[in-house]
DNA sequence: TATGAATGAGAGTTCATTCAT
DNA sequence: TATGAATGAACTCTCATTCAT
């Protein structure tokens, strides 16, 4: 097992223990164990337990915001497709990425001063994605909120909150979640969807 | 001190400590330290660190669903005085409380299985609470959404986030933030707030 | 076990395992095991093994200056017997707490930088009372030695090494050692010794 | 690099560290670190950390006494110029070579027995380069103190501390300190010098 | 009621060392 | 020759908990 390889399974596994049991709840021999390595390859790798939980949550950030402005660039000009896009890729990756996102949105109260810096910044990033979408289709008059900085809180909130509630083994579909919870932003902000979404439970 | 102080002062610590740190990230030295207590003091009111978390988590819990109960009364028979005042009452909750509702939204895992029934039970009785209240609007055609259990979901995670989010020295009036996230609700639940709201920033 | 008395076995078996093995040598499992304790016991009663260390070191310079500083005292107001009693009394000590001296000795150079400064001014103050005798010594003509100051680098280090190679089931005897190493301090600060020493093996 | 280069630098990075932080106190991580080598290239060249100390102590030794005897030899064959040769060298050894000899003086206890019994017998011979000079001294009436063998222990005392105390940036120039050495050792088996030693602080 | 002293288990981390390449 | 990857044992230290007083 060649070095990045190695990471790479370690990274898995202690995603997988901090998302199930938290941070300060999983132990390095959970990780060892769930990766199938010893204690000491952990350390060959990561110098430690915190620098690894860095690496999930900075990567995690990192992949959202690079699909997010992608999603934003894909709705075009026009803030409603974007809106649209942009929902619609988060509701995808809370659900598809549900431990990683259970990791970063959780998990971070247990990284370091500088390590939270750095990880608040993105998170700032992150959320500017929808801010500056709502904040365009206001100015442009086709979003009516009076309030377009707390109804992205709003819509962020409950989108995260999916990583948390969401069970695939339910009977959502994520295609029917994502209509929904594109509807349920269009009404947050006070804006007319870009296509009439098909109703059904 | 009596023993129900002694009670008192040691959940009062363990609460502070959980909301800042987590229940794995807080020693029970921790607790000791803030509640200005000997560690054997700690062991003499709770059988265990777990069985704090157990009645912080089921007190939080219940004193929410008490008052919740009355705000639905205080509503009256109509589902949109009703929301209003569920809104506005939860808002409150997650702003005024807000270490007892980190510790109950977020530490809950760390309970044992059985300790996890019961208060999943409760967590189901407090949603129900918002269900009930929409149902019965969606029925009387009060709210038009075509997705009452989800747009319930949608308001439950917004409003639960405020306690991550909101810090007590910022901008934001409580009583601002209470019109916001009613207005909020009546559009995800697709109905008419009772009375108008006065557009501020 | 009152707290002093935990903290007397601790440090004892720790000086007696450090004295052998050296510090970093030692294990906090050894110092338990002589002492006999649990592991856990050993943290009830210091905050770290280093400090364990710090302990023993400045407890050792503390007696050796109290009883040094006693030793000159009682040597009056004359150079001569005050270097007498004075060389007396370190030999005494190097053989009689041989382990505390070792430790004293050897291992200070595993305390940390803060702890290692109130060592050394420790060590400042045992060496000045040799310096301060052999100064008044030469000063009133009664040492003739060319290097008051390097002459007694001499004299302690003669003296220390008897702690590293002094084993109490030789042959030689304590009061010998004495009168042996009172001349050869008297012969190294080129001074008439108070008395005839007794000439045998 | 070839194998005896690659030896050397290993050796060389060992003594510096051994000297620096003592045998138990360096890892063989901070060997290779400071031979800018990977830690197998280290295992390729020794067995083990403790052959690389032994191989350090035994050439250490070595080396003192092929010098050793040279200075005696250089002596000729008076007892007085054996003496002044021998501990001009050796002072001169403890100063050019501290970081060996602190090696040599202070971690042959980590050795194991099999090991410690090899350099005890090299420690014997070092010695006794001494002893046998200051028993013929004794012999021929040129040295008058009634204890032969523990001025010896006195003067090789004070010559080795010298490798603990000598700071290379300090005042004390290394032929001063020679001049001195003799001095004292002179005083201490009570024999005349050789030469007149120049007076200067 | 409350504490000081102690404990066994387990925490994160580092150790000297090995081995396939 | 030399290395990257891995290991088991041991490290210092902290954990939740207990018990005699």
């Amino acid at each position: 097992m060649n070095k990045s390889e190695g990471r790479g399974v370690i990274l898995a596994a202690a995603q997988r223990s901090f998302a199930l049991q938290g941070y300060e709840g999983t132990s390095i021999r959970d990780i060892a164990r769930e990766a199938d390595l010893s204690l000491s390859a952990l350390y060959y790798h990561f110098p430690s337990k915190q620098d690894a939980l860095f690496e999930l949550v900075t990567t995690a950030f990192d992949d959202f915001l690079e699909l997010g402005q992608e999603a934003v660039k894909a709705g075009g000009d026009d803030p409603r497709s974007q809106l649209d896009s942009l929902v619609r890729f988060t509701v995808h990756f809370r659900v598809v990425n549900a431990e990683q996102s259970r990791v970063l949105l959780l998990e971070d109260r247990s990284l370091n001063e500088q390590q939270h810096a750095v990880v608040r910044a993105k998170q700032v990033e992150a959320n500017d994605l929808f801010h500056l979408v709502v904040q365009r289709g206001c100015e442009t008059g086709m979003f009516a909120t009076p309030w377009p900085y707390d109804s992205v809180r709003a819509i962020i909130s409950m989108c995260n909150a999916i990583s948390i509630w969401y069970r695939p083994a339910g009977p959502l579909m994520l295609a029917d979640l994502q209509d929904e919870y594109v509807h349920f932003a269009f009404r947050v902000v006070e804006g007319e969807p870009i296509e009439p979404v098909p109703v059904e439970s």
